[in-house]
DNA sequence: TTGACATATCGTTATATTACGACATATTGG
DNA sequence: CCAATATGTCGTAATATAACGATATGTCAA
């Protein structure tokens, strides 16, 4: 018993979802996604890994966190991210099996 | 042996992978997915369990077609769409995980 | 306190996406 | 052929997203 979710989820849960899977959807974010899913890391060193400007990355970081993908510590000047919702995991490998060996 | 993508992917990778997650994100391509998982279903039948005008399905369904997610077939008039992508249905396994039973 | 560093936010512009009506195509039955 | 049905495409207006420079905040070391 205790069928997982067979039948269709509701088009509220669905919003949520593709809210969420949206945010996922850039490279950039991927990438640090990735990388967080293996430790923590600071704006600084996740914004050099994806070549983009640390003020960008901080945004991107903070689009991550507000939909609860990722949280954020301080330390001094630097802010450490790392994973905050444990499913991210199980995604990204669903996406490097896609995507990984092309 | 065979360590399964444990490093960094290409950014070209998961630019690929951005643009097949963000056709995703979209609440009524999720439950279109959701439902063509079980089996083949046609663009009315779809639009429907979608509330929407079935003209907006067929372009929701052109657009998953051409990142590969989905195959059409027609017969007679009407056009089945399924799932091509094998993949498709571990990653809603993810998303029903996350988002199925709040 | 000052200056350098790390991160965060703001304002603007360029680009992408979405929804939707109107129209086009293709198929079937009479 | 004609009308009805099913699907597909186009043009456009509203909205959302992305990138980026400028600027702001917070922290440390001297």
């Amino acid at each position: 018993m205790a069928d997982k979710t067979a039948q269709l989820m509701d088009l509220e849960s669905l919003g949520m979802a593709a809210e969420c899977l949206k945010t996922i959807a850039h490279p950039h974010r991927l990438r640090m996604i990735q990388m967080l899913l293996s430790g923590e890391y600071t704006v600084g060193e996740l914004a050099e890994a994806c070549e983009i400007p640390s003020h960008m990355a901080s945004e991107h970081l903070r689009l991550m966190k507000r939909c609860g993908l990722l949280q954020a510590e301080r330390d001094g000047r630097k802010t450490y991210y790392s994973v905050a919702e444990p499913h991210l995991c199980q995604l990204m490998n669903c996406i490097e099996g896609r995507f990984g060996g092309d």
